[in-house]
DNA sequence: GCGACAG
DNA sequence: ATCTTGTCGC
């Protein structure tokens, strides 16, 4: 029974949102950020969640904060989590949100020094149906800046995989290249990044307390392919502690060759 | 109404 | 997100 969520779910979700709305930063916030080769920035953050293949209730949760602008991974956070909301178009937020406030919780509480200056968020920013992707969401909750980097077109507000729109991606020749994303509302949603001499560009969007063209530009500085560093060693990290656990030897709670030891409470 | 729809 | 091997190229 896998069906999509009743409508009066979604409306709740959908009111939650609103309300944390309200504390979206679309402005530089920190001296970094002003600085021609963000001079000041010695921590960046990237954040995912990996899931198994025939389970929809388990998946693992990785924060990473490496450093910049080397790009060596300083610390690491993978643990599997309970994943309750199921994905929805639009909702990505509260399917996945819960596990990284935590995670950065963690974080603050256990090394307060590697904190990171930004977080790369897989997924979106504005550019989403209600203004407000995962990675402001995240970023509300945590007030860390965040930026929303998403590998796919998020089709709202007008905007298409149509022939138009590949037609713009053709244009985009050399690295670094973008072209922005301008709903029919005529604001600017996002911006389209060519990231690597990959033909797919990666779709960048403000999350909290940084703006577009930084955020441009620092995702484009974390490139040594086409997902930036920090997201792709989260990716990396949380897939590859899914893929020992599932080599890790399978617990039966009631049956198995030896259980005689066990100390059966009955009523 | 139907289809499309980040991860 | 995940299912999936080799293979062509720098």
């Amino acid at each position: 029974m896998t069906g999509p969520p009743p409508a009066a779910i979604l409306s709740r979700w959908a009111r939650e949102q609103a309300r944390l709305k309200g504390g979206v930063v679309r402005e530089d916030t920190e001296e970094w950020q002003k600085e021609p080769s963000f001079a000041g920035l010695q921590r960046v953050g990237g954040v995912d969640l990996s899931y198994i293949k025939g389970d929809d209730s388990r998946a693992c949760a990785s924060l990473v904060v490496l450093s910049y602008p080397g790009l060596e991974v300083l610390y690491e956070d993978c643990r599997m989590v309970a994943v309750s909301a199921p994905y929805v178009a639009g909702f990505l937020a509260f399917r996945e949100v819960p596990f990284l406030v935590e995670a950065v919780q963690r974080l603050q509480q256990e090394e307060p020094g590697l904190k990171p200056q930004v977080l790369l968020v897989d997924g979106n920013g504005l550019l989403h149906h209600r203004g407000f992707g995962v990675a402001c969401h995240l970023g509300v909750l945590t007030d860390l800046p965040c930026i929303g980097v998403a590998k796919n077109l998020l089709q709202v507000d007008g905007l298409a995989r149509d022939e138009l729109h590949r037609e713009q991606i053709r244009s985009l020749q050399r690295e670094g290249d973008t072209f922005p994303l301008t709903g029919t509302s005529g604001s600017v949603l996002g911006m389209a990044l060519r990231s690597c001499n990959s033909s797919k560009p990666l779709y960048i969007s403000v999350g909290h307390r940084v703006s577009l063209e930084t955020a441009v530009r620092l995702v484009q500085s974390c490139c040594r392919y086409r997902i930036p560093e920090p997201i792709r060693q989260a990716d990396i990290r949380s897939r590859e502690y899914i893929r020992k656990q599932m080599c890790s030897p399978v617990k039966v709670p009631s049956s198995g060759p030896e259980r005689e030891e066990k100390a059966e409470v009955d009523d």
